[in-house]
DNA sequence: CGTGCGTATGACAACGTTGTCCAGGCTCTA
DNA sequence: TAGAGCCTGGACAACGTTGTCATACGCACG
């Protein structure tokens, strides 16, 4: 059936809205064009505010656009022009709070450049984020904002030698030469346990993801550097790695907890692990000193309120935007790494002196 | 300059991204088809794993795919094919933990359907509100899901007419007639409330949003009735509406809770009065009974233990995301109005005896 | 009064894709 | 072996917009 013989058929089909192909007869500047009787040419113009339109022509295509409900179509605009006015946003998971401020700074520069703001989460599986990275390189978007799940992102160098600017942010992409801007994540966690052998720790703990990634790798390294810089040896049993989910953080926790020579401080390399600490530890009498990297909301209403080293997610967010539209400004020279610094919020758990 | 020669002109200008107009030459359909030696539309066809492609012929055109890093431009296909297989959401603010599961549920959804998210924050501006739908609109997003900022949705009268699925969530639609899915706030705040009237209070505050936001006014209708459910005449000063940032919410409680007659339990409206009310109980001595709308995190580790009147979030999302996709079924009749449950989680703070 | 110029307007092609339709070559059967 | 029918592949138009270019008109000036 060909296609403008369904446009007007069956206008009572109640399955109208899907079977219709096309977006249910919507106006276009031709519609509008002939309303007002003017070119379709003028039509653009007015809907684009370009000079050469006398005001009473004008007006009557305004007349016409309103009457009509025309709005302009972007995707044939699009096509036409070459640029979308729109970035993607590939994070791990916009549920997480860490996440939540660093899509809104991304969003608000985006905005300030006229741009719209498309985004998904990859749920921390490469497959995933590069099927999305590419859907919206598919889509045209002008530049990709990537929170990196795998570390292989050769599959965007096509994407990038095409023009799409393209950062990534909190962690460094996997074999291609690209803007990063990341966390000062080795020498936050290395702070963060100097303070916790400040205060007289020697046996400290630490609960941390997969060193796979990258910035739980770097994390790692800083507590290693910490104590290293204290000259203390770091045991075996003290460390905890590729643990995540509440059960296994909990059970990795009170292990390190337990026996005869049991850590005094822990040091949780992001704000799931600390959470569950935090519950480890509400439920234990004798006090263990906590410092948690990342900060959590609330930190400081609980007893005692909780030392971290904060990252500054809207910072991210910011600054990786900001670096995207300068990349599409054509005012960079090349690729980049930034580090943004970290912050100790001491807040008690990380002053407690060592008990036992 | 036409087009053509400036696309060939010029490769070493330092600032080609932007002003290369096109998408940095990046290969077509033509271009593959030239390459592979077959025509237009058998690229199309391997693209779209369309029948009537001999293995023979779809290797040639997989290879010429590769060699090229051809991909398809969505734009065109959009406007083709009418439908863009993407989807809205207007919300209030990303960085709000609240919009986060709600987002990601939403985002599921269309993932499930095989959907984009473009999403933007209103920043609780109507007018941003507005700016941003009818900006998704003339992306041509098949459907939209807002969280309204303002009061009057008939701007998107003509967008709904002309095929835009359309559904509210946690606010209702103004001036026009749409589906709506929200929490039940009236019941919810009467129920914690009758709670706190349960554990023997009488004399409760209420500090809340400005009752021109509609769920603001129906926790504020629950409170009432809750009161006069229990026969209890509620006095003016024990209601503060409007309020919300942290210092007056502050004040307010400070107020509500001083004087001869202070109140011995406070009912919450939402999830930041909440915590700036947590913060100022936590500096006083008397034990004061809270009852929060909103959960947060945490909660169930301070001490006492928030007790909340708790939304699900993605419950939220994930209903209104499913019933734009029945609609562009065509599958539902009119519009309808979704109320979900809350629940009452006691965690301590709302079981406190009165104190005085 | 004619020429020249500037401004308002419209005709037309092109953007990259997909749907329609037709041609040519093949197989299968009578 | 010829004709019917199927399968593969390609030519072409259309989607709605914008850039380019040509035209027509009005006005001032010589």
């Amino acid at each position: 059936m060909p296609e403008t013989a369904r446009r007007a058929d069956r206008p009572a089909d109640r399955s109208d809205r899907l079977s219709g192909t096309r977006y249910g007869n919507r106006p276009t500047m031709k519609d509008v064009a002939a309303r007002a009787g003017v070119g379709l040419k003028t039509v653009s113009r007015v809907v684009n505010g370009e000079p050469g339109v006398t005001p009473d022509t004008e007006r009557r295509v305004q007349e016409a656009i309103e009457a009509l409900g025309f709005r302009r179509n972007d995707s044939a605009r699009v096509l036409r022009k070459g640029r979308t006015a729109s970035i993607g946003l590939v994070l791990e998971d916009l549920a997480d709070p860490f996440y939540g401020p660093l899509s809104r700074a991304v969003e608000e520069v985006a905005r300030a450049h006229g741009a719209l703001l498309i985004n998904g989460s990859s749920a921390e599986d490469p497959d995933r984020e590069q099927e999305l990275a590419l859907a919206l390189c598919a889509r045209r978007v002008d530049g990709l904002v990537v929170i990196p799940a795998g570390d292989d992102h050769r599959y965007l160098e096509p994407e990038i030698k095409a023009g799409v600017a393209t950062v990534f942010v909190d962690r460094p992409a996997g074999r291609i030469d690209a803007d990063v801007v990341l966390s000062d994540n080795f020498g936050g966690a290395r702070d963060g346990v100097a303070h916790l052998i400040a205060h007289g720790h020697r046996r400290i703990g630490f609960i941390g993801d997969m060193p796979r990634i990258h910035t739980a790798a770097e994390r790692l390294r800083g507590y290693r550097a910490a104590m290293e810089d204290a000259g203390i040896p770091v045991e075996d049993s003290w460390m905890s790695l590729g643990v995540t989910d509440p059960e296994r953080v909990r059970r990795a926790a009170e292990a390190m907890l337990s026996g005869p020579e049991p850590v005094t401080a822990i040091f949780t390399g992001n704000n799931r692990v600390t959470v569950t600490v935090i519950r480890v530890l509400a439920e234990r009498s004798r006090p263990v000193a906590l410092v948690g990297f990342d900060d959590i909301e609330l930190a400081d209403l609980l007893q005692p309120g909780v030392t971290v080293v904060a990252q500054d997610a809207a910072a991210l967010g910011r600054t990786a935007a900001e670096r995207l539209f300068r990349q599409l400004d054509g005012s960079l020279v090349g690729p980049e790494r930034i580090e943004l610094p970290t912050r100790l919020v001491t807040r008690g758990s990380g002053e407690l002196p060592p008990a036992g």
